[in-house]
Formats: C-alpha cells, structure tokens, sequence
DNA sequence: TTGAAAGCGCTAACAG
DNA sequence: CTGTTAGCGCTTTCAA
C-alpha cells in the first residue's frame, strides 16, 4: 500500500478501487492516475483473507442420478466444498429421490428453512419448479442451474454443455468414418427430452449440411431402456435398411453394443456416442466404440458453487448468463 | 486457530503442521489427533500472504520461436508472471534470437548474474547446454525444461507433451477416415528431430496394431519447408503410389494443402496435422484438414514457472518428473 | 523445546 | 466525504 503515499488513505484507495461513493472526484481521478503509474495489481490472496465471512450455507440439489453422472458432479461439488471452506462458506448437499417435481420443490423449501444464501440446481423444468425458484429468486437467494436449464427461473446463469453443438461433432465425427453410401441409424431416448431432442438435432443440421440426405438416416426412440435399445437395434442390423454407422444420441450405448455383438457383422460398425463413462471408455479400448463426444460434468459441480459464492463474497456476477464448457472428443488413444 | 486451545500455543501446531523438528513428541501426537478430530483444512490464502518473500527472481528462456508457439507460450508466462506477483516473484523472460547453443548459453550466464533463482526453459539438447544446466543446477537453481526436454541436465521437470502418443492418436484417427486399402504419405520435417521422429513412430506403432501394413504408408522428410513440402507432397499425389491419406507431423501443414489444391483430385484427400494455430484452424473450417491434434502451449509457459515458484516458496516439488498434458482432438465442430 | 508477537495486503466498521 | 483501526489465518523470528 505504497499508494497511498499519494496524498490519501489507505480508505479511500480501496473506495476508488472498488468504485465506490463518497469520494471527491479530484482525488478519485488522482488516485487512478497513481494506481495506473505504478500498474497496482490487488493481492488475491489477501483479499480473500479479509473477506472471510460468517458461516454462509450455500446449497446444490441435484436430480435422482446414479452412476457416472453422480460420481463426476459429486466430484465437482466436493471440489467446490474445499475450494469455499477457505471462505467459511458450507455446501448442503441434498439429492432427489425421486422425479416428482414435489419432492424437488419440499427440499428446496427445507434448504431455506435451514438459511442457504444461494442453490446450485439441477431439476426438471416444470411450471411448478419455475415458480418456486422464481419465488426465492425474488427473495434474494441466487440460483445457477446445471446440466439442464430450468425457464423463466430467474437464475443467474445456466452451468452446462451446448447440445445441439455437442450432436453437431457427432455428425462430423460420424460423417467422417461413415462409408459415402451408407445408411445411419440415430438412437435417442425420447424426443420429448429435451436434451436428445436438440443432439439429434443438431446432429440432423450438421449431417445436411455436409451433404448427407434425411433419407440417409432413421432416427429411433428406445426410451433410455437397454433391453429396449438392444432389440430395436437389432432389428435395425437384421433389417434391409443396411446401417452402416449408428449415432447414440442417448445412455443406453451398453444394449446398443450387444446389439452389434449378436448381429455377427463382419465388418465393424461406426459407432459414436457420447458421455466418457466408464463403460463408455471401455467400448473405446475395445474398439467397438469409434469416438465418445465428452461433457465436462465435473465442472458442472464445480462452477455453479463458485459462482454463487462469488456472488455473495464479493457481488460479482457471471460475465455471460449462460457458461458452455469444452468439448472434448474421446478416441481409444487419448483416454485420461 | 482454535486448535491451539488444545494446550500448545500456535507455534507448535505450525511445527506439527510442517512435519517440523523440536515438539515434544507426546504434544505432536496429541495435535495430530485434535486436527484429525476438528479436520483441520489450512487456509490457503492466509498460507500464500504469510509467504510473500522478497523479490525473487525467476527466468523464463525461449528459442526463437514465431507464431503460434510463441504467442500461447507467452500467454501462459503472461498469466504466470500476473499470478506471481502476488508472491513478490518477477519473472524474467529472454528470448534467443538464433539456434546456435552459444546464445543460448551466453543468455543463462547473464540471467545468473542478474540473481535468477530458477529458470524455466526451452533449447536444444546440446552436450553444451546440458553442462551448462547441469552446472546451475549443482549451484541451487532449479531448472525446469519445457516442450522439449534436455537430457542429462539435472532439470526438477520436463513439462511438454507425449510425443509417441501424440502420434499415436493421429494413426487411430486416420485409420478411422481412410479407405480399408490405401496408401498413407507420412510427412515430417526431419527425422533426426526427436519431436518429428518420435510421432512417426507412434503413428507406425498405432497404425500396425490396427492391422495396417508397414507397406502401406510412406514417409518423406521435408526439412518443414513450405516449398519442399509442397513439392513432395505434389510429386507423391500425381505418382503411381495411390496416396489415400497424409499425416503431417510436421508444421507445414500449409504446404501440404497447397499441393493437395494444385492436385485437383476430386476425392477429399483425409488429413491429419498437430497444433491449433490459426492457418491450421482455418483449414479445419475450410474442410481440408479432418483433425487437428492439439498440445496445449499456454500451459508449458503457466506451469514450469508456477513449478519453480512452488519450490522456492514452499520447498514443494512436483510429483512426477514429466509432466505430460491432456491431448485434445479438434474438428471443424468443436473448434474453441 | 516452546510461547509470544509482528506482519503479509486487504476490507469493513467506525470515528471524525 | 475521509482517515483510522482491527482483524482474516498463517509463517517466521525472537525470546524464554
């Protein structure tokens, strides 16, 4: 704090660096003409030190999720626990049982009860659930959604992956190693989700655009379920359609597998799916899988936490209201 | 610091912390269990004020590097030198302006008279430049070597990428895009350079276990001049060899794409090449390009230096003697 | 072998 | 409107 040598108090520099009122504007301007000279950069560190606060409670609730999906944002949101324990600042973490929209909205309801300042949430984007997040929104509790957005909730920023981006490097990536003649099978979950719905659309966009026709490809609904996908594929490989590469827009890529296994076709299917679970990568290793099309979902976990405590410690807003991550695309030689 | 209520006083736990000798060893057990019970996290931004030291210099050598090398390498040493600030670290950075080992050595000589207590660097594995780091290393200056490693140096770490693997992925790409039967061109710089030599041997290595045989591909070495790039690449297009796919491990990739340009073959010739610089991007966009490999240059600035600056404020080394990092496929889709 | 105290740069609360 | 002051948690130094 030499600056402050400048004629003022160590007070008003920090008034001036933080734009605040209740300064003369001649010394404002002289303060910033020195800070600028001397080319002050603040101290993180002891920022941070000083703006330790009192035992806020910020919360993530996430949806009935199993498995990999789980595992990566739980990882993400632990992340985040220690991250913010430096600021005092404690993660409840609360995860639903249920689908019911009910269930989401009492937990959220609990959470407030308990004092949370701010929710990182992933639920489904029903009118009930858009009006109570809208309600504590009002309230002054900040909300980040995650993986899928929720409308008209007033949240601060969506946390999650582009999807019709995500079923655009599917087509690349399937146009690529697809024969030029060749039929395309496109498996989703149900086109009423929103998330399949926007990849096998963007995958559709993105198939056109690179000179593949609509009549070169079938899109198909098995509803999530592996025994479902597996027959529906293997109809498909024992049809007359003659598939020459299938895109998984959706998580059932295990019963798609057995499909191809059972069919007994000599030459290797182009497949592509996406999200690198662990049985996803090993379809990679095996070689049955051509390219897993990866969301970050351990970032996921991480960012909406930070957000909000970054919203709350020092008032700063997200740059965009909507945060994209990277996509990664996996091949059997660039696992880790 | 409520662990201290525990019958010692705060210097003792910081002495128990630090694995410190002088505790009584009944007291540092009895610490040891009270930070288990209350789980003690330390606070890192109290730890990094504390530590602010005095004026440490560290140096940062690069070769004489144009584009786009030069530009992430130097955002990476941007964003470290801001960060280190914060630790009273300044960061020194040189550049040569020649190949020749003299400069090089002459520029580590002058950077130790300036008072330098580590160095980050990049330069040709040379006896004499190994000596010359060896020599510094004996005297207590850490060295950490980046994009290329120097061998016999004494160096703390090499961060860079893994060259076998980087060609690895560009044979499990390429396999993928080209025709079951056809002719792969391999096209390095020079295979006495360990970077181009060594991806050339990861593809062959990948490209066998994928069943391809060693007569199926050629390699032609083009000293990564444009010119004779183009002109190789050309004469190989219009011989008799049926070249189906070229693999560049080289820079030249703009070379290549003149002469598959001038070549007027109507098939899209497959083509794989390494590092996201812009030309390379814009033939990705263009369509001429099928995957970029991409090594991340920002972060073998970032981190050598923060490797350094670790162990100079803390005495913490790295983990691993190699530091490789993520590889990352780029498309036209998912450019970013 | 231990305890006490100063100070890292910054913020917020209070006093003028 | 401006200056002063008391910490934030940790390391280090000096004294006991």
């Amino acid at each position: 704090m030499i600056a402050k040598k400048a004629g003022v108090s160590r007070g008003t520099i920090d008034r001036v660096l933080h734009n605040r009122p209740n300064v003369n504007s001649e010394k404002r301007q002289k303060v910033l003409d020195i800070l600028k000279e001397m080319d002050y950069a603040p101290n993180f560190a002891a920022r941070a030190l000083a703006l330790k606060v009192k035992d806020i409670k910020i919360a993530a609730l996430l949806p009935n999720w199993t498995g990999y999906f789980k595992e990566e944002v739980l990882r993400g949101i632990e992340d985040a626990t220690q991250e913010l324990r430096n600021y005092n600042i404690d993660i409840l973490l609360e995860r639903c049982k249920t689908e019911q929209p009910q269930e989401c909205i009492k937990k959220i309801d609990a959470l407030i009860a308990k004092g949370i300042r701010g929710i990182a949430i992933c639920a489904k984007d029903t009118i009930s659930i858009q009006k109570k997040l809208f309600s504590i929104v009002q309230a002054g509790i900040p909300v980040v959604t995650f993986n899928s957005d929720i409308s008209h909730s007033g949240r601060l920023c969506f946390v999650g992956m582009d999807l019709i981006k995500e079923g655009r490097i599917g087509a690349e990536l399937m146009s690529k190693i697809l024969p030029a003649k060749g039929r395309t099978l496109i498996v989703c979950g149900n086109l009423e989700f929103y998330a399949h719905k926007s990849r096998v659309q963007g995958f559709c966009d993105r198939f056109q655009e690179l000179g593949r026709q609509p009549n070169t490809y079938t899109v198909v609904e098995t509803n999530n379920e592996h025994e479902t996908t597996r027959q529906r594929v293997s109809e498909y490989l024992a049809g007359k359609e003659d598939i020459k590469g299938i895109y998984m827009a959706n998580e059932s890529v295990a019963g798609c597998v057995e499909a191809i296994k059972q069919s007994h076709i000599a030459k290797k299917i182009p497949l592509v799916c996406h999200d690198a679970s662990s049985s996803h990568i090993d379809f990679l290793r095996e070689g049955i899988v051509d390219f897993v099309i990866e969301q970050n979902m351990y970032r996921q976990g991480l960012e909406p936490l930070k957000m909000i405590a970054d919203l709350l410690i020092e008032g700063k807003r997200p740059e965009k209201d909507i945060d994209y991550s990277r996509i990664h695309i996996v091949c059997a030689e660039n696992i880790d």
